[in-house]
DNA sequence: CGACGTTGTTAACGATCGTTAACCGGAAGG
DNA sequence: CCTTCCGGTTAACGATCGTTAACAACGTCG
């Protein structure tokens, strides 16, 4: 409760101050490019999707690219720098039900942007590809490192694998979307994921 | 040893004689989907993939959707067909291990099929995508028939939902590709999605 | 009031897309 | 030997793509 993983940002010390279109821009194309990919969506529909026509864009991004990068670098940070944060507790099994929490939360409130994050990463441009890479897999070795801590002595190539699985497991409610509430939902995947990850080590 | 997954057809009772060049571009198609998305993937591309122009591709079939929907009508089928197999053994405990394997080797035998059919699916031209739907839901139906055998008096819909759930866990490998041999990866995912699908029951 | 930066528009560009047309070499069959 | 079919080619089509240019409405500030 004294925190909650949508939380609106505030303030950032540093940075412009965040403009509402693009905002509303990246929300709209984080929508179109989970339902129907990033080259199936044009220009013209990203526009459209924010009551716009298509050239309007470019007085927002540099181009299409440029929109997906930052969807996907946004996405990259907001994981690793709040599953850092919960990977920080010392008892290794609260850190990992944190970070538990943390994932499902994000993944039921944004599964447009969970989407796109782990089918998109090829089609973003080369020089932000790699740092969207980078921030992956650190946010990775986090739960690696947690694991770690709570079994001792496992091979990492191992528990790197395992951790994949599940993520595999969570983000693929965006998806299923079956007729359970949103608390039946998470606690399911909790009790799923923290089982898969039990029994992988 | 009666039978293995990904083994040859080796001749239907019925329908033309299977044409080797159909084969290699469905093949050739499933790779560059998987990897590029649907419209991400020209005809051009297609064709070079495997040797030929564009336009050669319209000698075998009727244009791109086409391709795409029967690649994904024939990845329902046999997953469909070979999981009815595997369900019906009488010992749910044996019928769920067989229904892991089966779908374990599936999707280490053929990543980028298992990639498209899950992410592809409304690409598919109407008319067939609702025939394709329709497997699908006849082949989760199989998982949750087994489940609902081994614990009678759950409610179907969470059932459902914990098999997308280890769905997701099954068919994530193909996108993380750790450092494991295919032996390891594919008791790592057994174990998990075993572990996944008893925590949720 | 006038200059200006901001944010939108329509029009137009070159490239590329899926698809069709027209043609061609070779194997098979009378 | 001639015909026919099969599976390829190159050329060309209209549509659509991402992007840029040129222009307009509007608030802000000197």
């Amino acid at each position: 409760m004294t925190s909650h993983p949508a939380g609106e940002p505030a303030a950032e010390p540093a940075g412009p101050p965040p403009n509402p279109r693009r905002a509303e821009i990246l929300a709209a194309a984080a929508e179109l490019f989970a339902r129907r990919g990033y080259h199936g969506v044009s220009i013209g529909d990203l526009g459209r999707a924010v009551g716009l026509t298509g050239p309007a864009l470019y007085r927002h991004f540099s181009g299409k690219e440029a929109v997906l990068a930052e969807m996907l670098l946004d996405i990259s940070e907001r994981l690793l720098a709040e599953g850092a944060r919960r990977a920080a507790d010392p008892d290794p099994g609260h850190a990992l039900d944190a970070l538990l929490r943390w994932h499902i939360a994000f993944a039921l409130d944004n599964p447009a942007l969970i989407t796109v994050h782990e089918r998109e990463l090829d089609t973003v441009p080369a020089a932000q590809r790699h740092r969207v890479r980078r921030l992956q897999r650190a946010y990775v070795e986090e739960w690696v490192a947690v694991l770690r801590r709570l079994n001792p002595g496992l091979p990492d190539d191992r528990t790197r694998a395992a951790v994949h699985a599940a993520f595999g497991l969570l983000n693929s409610t965006p998806r299923s979307a079956a007729g359970l509430d949103r608390a039946a939902m998470s606690a399911l995947l909790h009790t799923m994921a923290r089982a898969a990850l039990q029994s992988a080590t």
